[in-house]
DNA sequence: GATGAATGAGACTTCATTCAT
DNA sequence: CATGAATGAAGTCTCATTCAT
C-alpha cells in the first residue's frame, strides 16, 4: 500500500550514520557505543538494527562514506588542461586547514584498526588503490600534455603524494597551535619541485 | 630480609611494560585488556597495580617509551659535521621497511586518542615539540655550516620532515603488498632538493 | 467488495503456522522468533499478530496439531476387525525410521515444556489422555473378540504403549548411527508378546 | 603463598553447578538466564565467568552430571551374578516413581537440543554409547550364566532398555496423576518375558 | 610482594510486541 | 488487510578495578 518507505528508510539511515559520525569524531571508533549512537539519533537500541547489521557494518559505511569524500575531491582534480602541479599544491593547502576535531583523526583510527581486522584492512586499501589509480593517471595526462617530468614513474610519485597528505593529516593533531602556513608552503614547493624537474 | 626491592620492582616494571607492548602491538590499545596483559607477563591483576595505577597509565608510560626510541635515533643525527641532507634521507630509508603489525600502527592510535584524551595529547605533543626542537637544531647548524640553504625556515623545514616520515608510516597499511623502494626513493630526492637548494 | 474473508483468513493462518513448523523444526521452540517465521511466511511482524495473539498462541496451536496428527494415525487403528497385535507392532514399525530434524524433537521440547508451562502441560495431557483412549478401546474391543489376552489392564497396556512409542522417538537422537531394525523387531515381538499372552 | 585455593575454587564451582542445576530444574535450559542463575549463587554476573567460559559451558556440565548418575546406577547393575531379569526389572520400577519437576524434563529438553547443537548431540550420543555398553555387557554376562536367553541380541536388547526408560520418564509428564504402578508392572513383565525366553 | 575472588557497570545484540500509516 | 518503524527489557559476556588473604 504505502510506497514511501524506501525513501524514509533511506533517510532514516542517513540520520543514524550523522549521529554515529558525531559519536565516533567525539569518541573514537571503539570509544562511541552502540547506546551512544541511539540517544544521538534519538532512537532505541533495538531500533538501530534494523538499519545496520551491527556495530562493524555502521563503522565500515561510515569509513567508506569518509573516505569517499577524499576521493571524490581527487576525481575533480583530473582537469584535463591545467598546470597539474598547481592543482596538487593548491588541494594540499586545502586539505591543511582542519583543526582538531574535525574528524582526521579517525583516518588514523581506521589506519590502526586495518593492522587488525581484515574487514578494515580491505576498506582502507581498496580506497588507497582507488586514490593512487586516481593520481597516477592524472599525473599520466600530464605528462602527455608536458605539463610533467615524462621521467617519473606515476605510481611511485601517486604513493608520494598521499604520503605527504597523511603527514599532512597528522600536524594538527602533533601540534593544534602550530601555524602551519610554512610548512605547507614548503611542501607544496617540493610537490612542484618533483613534478617539473627536467 | 630482601633488600633490593627498588631493584626488582624495577625490573618487574620493565617487565611488565614489555608483555603490555606485546598485547597492544597484537590487539591495539583499546583492544588489548588488563587481562591480557596480565596473562602475557604471568602475573596477577592485582599484582599489576601495584606497579600501575591504571592502564591508561600503562598505555601513558609505554606510549613515551615508544615515542623516544624514534627520538634517540634522532639525537644520534646530529653529528656536528656531516652532510645533514644524506643523514636525513638515510634516516627515512631506515624507517620505511617496517611492514604492518611492527608496531607502527600504536603511533596512529595513539594520534587519533590525542584528539580526545588531554593527557595522550600531552604526550604526543611534548614528543613532537621534542623531535623539532632535535631537527630544527640539527638544519640551523647545517646551515651555519654551508651544509643547508641559508634561507631555510628551520622549524617550518622540521615540522614537513616529521610529516614525512608520518605518511611513510601509513604507507605499509595502506597497501602492504606495495614495494615502497622506488616512492622511498623520490622522498629522499625531494628531501635533499629542498635542504640543498640554493 | 471481497467477501471471501474468512476463507482466506483461515489458509493465512494456515500459511503461517506451515512456516513457524519448518521455524521450529528448524531451530526448536524458543530458537525460533516471531521475525524468523514472519521472513519464512513472507508476511510482516505486525500483521502476523492480527492472525495469533501471541509466539504462545502459535506454539499451542501448533502442538496440537502436531499430536492430532498421531492421533488421527491411531483413530486409523480402530478397524473392527483385524489382529490386534499385529496392526500394532506395524504402528510401531512405521513410526521408527523418523531421523533427526523430523520434527521428533519438539515433542520431547514439549514434554519438557508441559513440567513449567500449565498452558503446555494441558495440551500435552489432553491429548494423552485421547491417546489412551484410542488404545484401551481398541484393546477393549480386541478383547471381546478374542484377539487380545482378556486377562489384560487395558488402560495399563495403552500406557505402555505410549510409552514405548516415546522411546522409540529417541532412538535416532540417542544414536542416529544405529540401524534401529532389529531393537524394532523386538520391541513390536515384546507388544505381541503381551497381547498375545493367554 | 595460599594454596587452599583450587579446593575453594572447585567447592565454588560446585556451588554455581547446583545454583545453575535449580535453575534449570525450574525454568528450562533456554528459560533459566545467566543472571538468574547468579542470583540464585549469590555472585555478580561477571565473577560467574571466572568458573565457566559460557552458560554452554554450565549446560555442557551439568548434562554429563545428569546423565553421569543415570550411568553410575548402571554400572551397580553389573552384578556377576545374579537374576539380570529381575535387576532390571527392579531398576525400571525404582525410575518410575520420579513425578515433575523432578528433572526429568532436563533430559528431554537435551535430546531436543542435540537434534540442533553438535555439542549437545555429542554428550547425548556420547552417554547413550556408555549406557549401551553397559547394559550389553550385563546382558552378555546372563547369557554366559545360563540366566538370559543366548538367542538374543544383546546390543539391541540394551537398545530396547534405553527406550523403554525414557518411555518411561514421559510417563509423569503425560499424566502427572496416574498411577502408573500397573503400567510398570507390565514393563517389567515384558522385560522378564524377553530375557527369559527359551 | 602477590594472589585471584569479586564486583558492577556497560558492551553488543535479540526479541516479542505495539502502533501509526 | 498489511506494513515495517519503533520500543525497551532482557540476553550473554567483558572489563577495569578493588580487596581480603
Amino acid at each position: 500500500m504505502r510506497k514511501l518507505d524506501p525513501v524514509r528508510h533511506e533517510e532514516k539511515r542517513l540520520e543514524i550514520l550523522a549521529a554515529a559520525r558525531r559519536c565516533f569524531e567525539r569518541s573514537g571508533l571503539k570509544g562511541a557505543s552502540i547506546s551512544d549512537i541511539c540517544k544521538e539519533a534519538g532512537i532505541s537500541p533495538g531500533h538501530l538494527y534494523h538499519y545496520f547489521d551491527s556495530k562493524d557494518a555502521i563503522v565500515a559505511t561510515l569509513s567508506q562514506a569518509w573516505l569517499a569524500r577524499t576521493r571524490e575531491r581527487f576525481e575533480q582534480l583530473s582537469a584535463p588542461e591545467g598546470d597539474v602541479a598547481a592543482l596538487l599544491a593548491e588541494e594540499i593547502g586545502r586539505l591543511a586547514p582542519s583543526g582538531p576535531n574535525s574528524g582526521v583523526e579517525i583516518v588514523f583510527e581506521m589506519l590502526a584498526e586495518s593492522a587488525r581486522n581484515p574487514a578494515m584492512a580491505e576498506v582502507i586499501q581498496a580506497h588507497s588503490r582507488g586514490l593512487r589509480a586516481i593520481l597516477a593517471d592524472v599525473l599520466r595526462k600530464g605528462q602527455q600534455r608536458g605539463a610533467v617530468d615524462p621521467g617519473l614513474d606515476a605510481e611511485a610519485t601517486a604513493v608520494v603524494i598521499i604520503a605527504i597528505i597523511d603527514g599532512l593529516k597528522a600536524m594538527p593533531l602533533r601540534d593544534p597551535a602550530l601555524d602551519r602556513g610554512s610548512a605547507i608552503g614548503l611542501l607544496q614547493q617540493m610537490v612542484k619541485d618533483i613534478l617539473d624537474r627536467r
